[in-house]
DNA sequence: AGGAGTTTGTGAACGGGAGAACAAAACGAG
DNA sequence: CTCGTTTTGTTCTCCCGTTCACAAACTCCT
């Protein structure tokens, strides 16, 4: 589920906070969500917790992050190093939560031997190579829309089965490889449109007038 | 409907490749969704489009365009300019989709009088004014996870009420302001959280054995 | 030991979104 | 003018996720 990250933060936040045992319902207000949801998601991976008593944060917190796969280390790759490619190299994150970044990938030339967070920006033609030397399964796509799908079938086709993808474009992958998209400038619209809906009720009609023609 | 952006950026793609005119069939696998479900969000906003020849692309465009609300001029801050920030900061596709940043906030006074993407980095008591003298509506939070729910706040109090969170915090904001959530981590955990049940199906089992007691 | 109070785990109802299928409408050919 | 073709707009059905509600189970107090 892709709410298990959000519980485990919050289980984190719990034990920094010294708490040794929480109910369904202290963790769901933490993690925002329904408790009955909580539970429902809990149950579905085991049954931890105790009945009259609640869950054993530290315990539970070990679960979850063994059932999402953070307590092995999973080597990154980036490939656009841009100005949100920088950032993703620099974001401590990543880090602190088991991913590691192997290798920063840019086909601009300008950008080589630059030095990101530690880590040197290399060709992208190296892609291959650190793939198969690092065993990298996961890849992070920061470039411009128009390479995104030439990053994404090298990637593919060098074994890469996961992408998180922030260039706004659609990806065409085969079957078996999972993409997740970051798009900020959709985040945004989707704002806006709230946003036109809440103070827009004056100003232009949502229901406009049928109108024919091309513009 | 979250997906109209999607489909805006669609129709931008077929303008920008001379496309006149198209069915729902053909925008839709560019937009990467079902022809239906296209036609029945395209259909919930109004009767564009006519039988038996298509859409008009350049004013479907606008009539996207105008629904979202990215036809007009969206003042945008954002606080917190770390590498998010300044990489959002940055970032072309705000401006191109109708978003401007008015101001760059920071509590940290090392970071004042930068200047990024020509824009000045100022103190974060300056948001009151800002948000007056600009007509903001819009707030981006970049900044780390425990001073989210401050300036989520300050942004409320004064009269905000859109914000893009990239903070990895749960925000609690008053009914009416809508709240949406980038959280990069989450989204890597979930791509290991796959990646791990396609490969890890011969190393840990997923069902454990009950197991009582504390860690 | 026994009962009262809590809290988990789960079965059942509810709601909404997704996809298939069909009717209405526009265009072109004869 | 009429008919066949294409494509939209809409209805119907199905399925999944969410939520309520309750029984089982555990702790604590007497």
């Amino acid at each position: 589920m892709a709410r298990l990250p959000v519980y485990l933060r919050a289980l984190n936040a719990l034990a920094d906070a010294g708490t040794a045992t929480c109910s369904s319902e202290h963790l769901a207000s933490v993690a925002g969500v329904n408790s009955a949801k909580l539970r429902k998601d809990l149950s579905h991976l085991g049954s931890y917790g105790t009945r009259g008593v609640g869950y054993d944060v530290e315990y539970l917190r070990y679960q979850i992050a063994r059932e999402i796969g953070v307590t092995q280390d999973w080597p990154v790759v980036i490939v656009g190093i841009g100005n949100l490619g920088q950032a993703l190299a620099s974001f401590s994150g990543f880090r602190s939560r088991g991913f590691r970044v192997v290798a920063l990938l840019d086909a601009d030339p300008d950008r080589h031997d630059q030095v990101v967070a530690g880590v040197e920006v290399r060709p992208f033609d190296d892609l291959e190579g650190v793939v198969r030397d690092q065993g990298v399964a996961i890849g992070v796509i920061a470039t411009p829309a128009v390479a995104a799908q030439d990053v994404a079938d090298r990637m593919v086709g060098c074994g890469i089965t996961s992408i998180l993808n922030f260039a706004p474009a659609v990806l065409a992958v085969p079957k078996g490889v999972d993409v997740r998209k970051v798009d900020l400038s959709i985040e945004l619209q989707i704002l806006a449109y709230h946003q036109q809906r809440k103070a827009g009720l004056d100003s232009t009609t949502t229901a406009p007038t049928r109108k024919v023609g091309s513009a």
